[in-house]
DNA sequence: CATCGACTTCAGACATCTCTGAAACATGGT
DNA sequence: ACCATGTTTCAGAGATGTCTGAAGTCGATG
């Protein structure tokens, strides 16, 4: 790369600080991609994701390639699906053909945005599901004399998961909207609850 | 099952009912074990769980087999790490030499235990290689003059998720802790980062 | 309208995770 | 000591998840 003999030293000292620099970061992603596996996250896009925000410096597919060493269709696809879930974004350089991602600089509202996706898909979908088994175990109390002992404990339990669900969506909820008052308020349900 | 014929009714109507009741618990344990694998736990751990939880009743290795068709290894291995996550219990019964499982029944205090377990296996590494990163950043500082701007960004990055975890740690703790004054204080940290 | 650069898609290869079933092990009773 | 009953372990089979690379799409440009 650096063919001059003259600038060596600055030179030196500078590719060095630059490679320090992407050492470091190459630490933080590997153990950012570990993180998101244990958390049902596939490990490229955990990467992906790591790179974007640690260097906070917009990339385009071939820049990402290269630095993970993934292929183009799998950086494709990863990107988008990080797009999807809204905590990168996408855009154009005027006079560019490339498009370059960018990842959300605000932890906060990346939380933010990922606490409420997940409760939409997973908790949600829970909630409901116990609901209807409330209502399955009422209709059949309704038609039958039988109280059974069994049926009671599930029932009990159901209750119980669904309160823990509902105080839990709550406070999810106040990191949200984020202010004192609601912050408040949550801290009073769960006070309620435990 | 039933060959009499003169209690055919009533006979009908409880297994009904019983039927009924395991109907509702295994559409709960279906969707639990669904939840847990998009949170990387795997589904025959969530099931066993969900099972034991949902009917809150001691179960042998033989009863989840039937129940869950799962082989006796299977069984075997996830109820271990059940009891190791520390959210079922084993235990004999005088003069039997079956051991039976059954799950916390405290929802909370399941949750407290699975949120202090990952945050001891997933964050707090992760906030050690942050430290150590900015270690790193740190060290380069004094060995160059150097000043990039780049390097500057990724400092206020590690920066930036490292009072996030410090926060969302604290909140953990909170719940964990469970008292009035721990929650107020937290909600007082929690304001002051946002 | 042919070409080019960039992006997307997806079938199949590969890697990882999960489960089974049988053998080894443990323990209590006779 | 031996059997009966129950549990653990683990190699290999099977299922699932992930990645690649090449063919296909799209739109800008000469």
């Amino acid at each position: 790369m650096s063919a001059d003999g003259t600038v060596a030293s600055r030179s030196s000292r500078t590719m060095s600080a630059q490679d320090q620099l992407r050492r470091v970061q190459d630490e933080f992603i590997r153990k950012w991609g570990e993180m998101g596996q244990t958390w049902g996250i596939n490990r490229t896009m955990a990467e992906l994701h790591a790179l974007l925000y640690i260097t906070g410096t917009p990339q385009c597919t071939d820049d990402v390639m290269e630095r993970l060493n993934i292929s183009r269709g799998n950086a494709s696809m990863s990107l988008r699906a990080l797009c999807d879930w809204g905590i990168i974004r996408r855009f154009h350089r005027r006079g560019e053909r490339r498009e370059y991602f960018e990842s959300l600089g605000d932890v906060w509202e990346m939380f933010s945005i990922i606490a409420a996706e997940r409760k939409r898909r997973e908790m949600d979908p829970v909630l409901e599901t116990i609901k209807q088994c409330q209502a399955m175990l009422d209709e059949q109390a309704i038609g039958s004399a039988a109280r059974s002992e069994t049926v009671a404990i599930t029932r009990k339990r159901l209750e119980s998961m669904q309160e823990f669900m509902e105080v839990t969506n709550k406070i999810f909820h106040a990191f949200v909207s984020n202010t004192k008052s609601g912050l408040n308020k949550v801290v009073k349900v769960l006070l309620k609850s435990l």
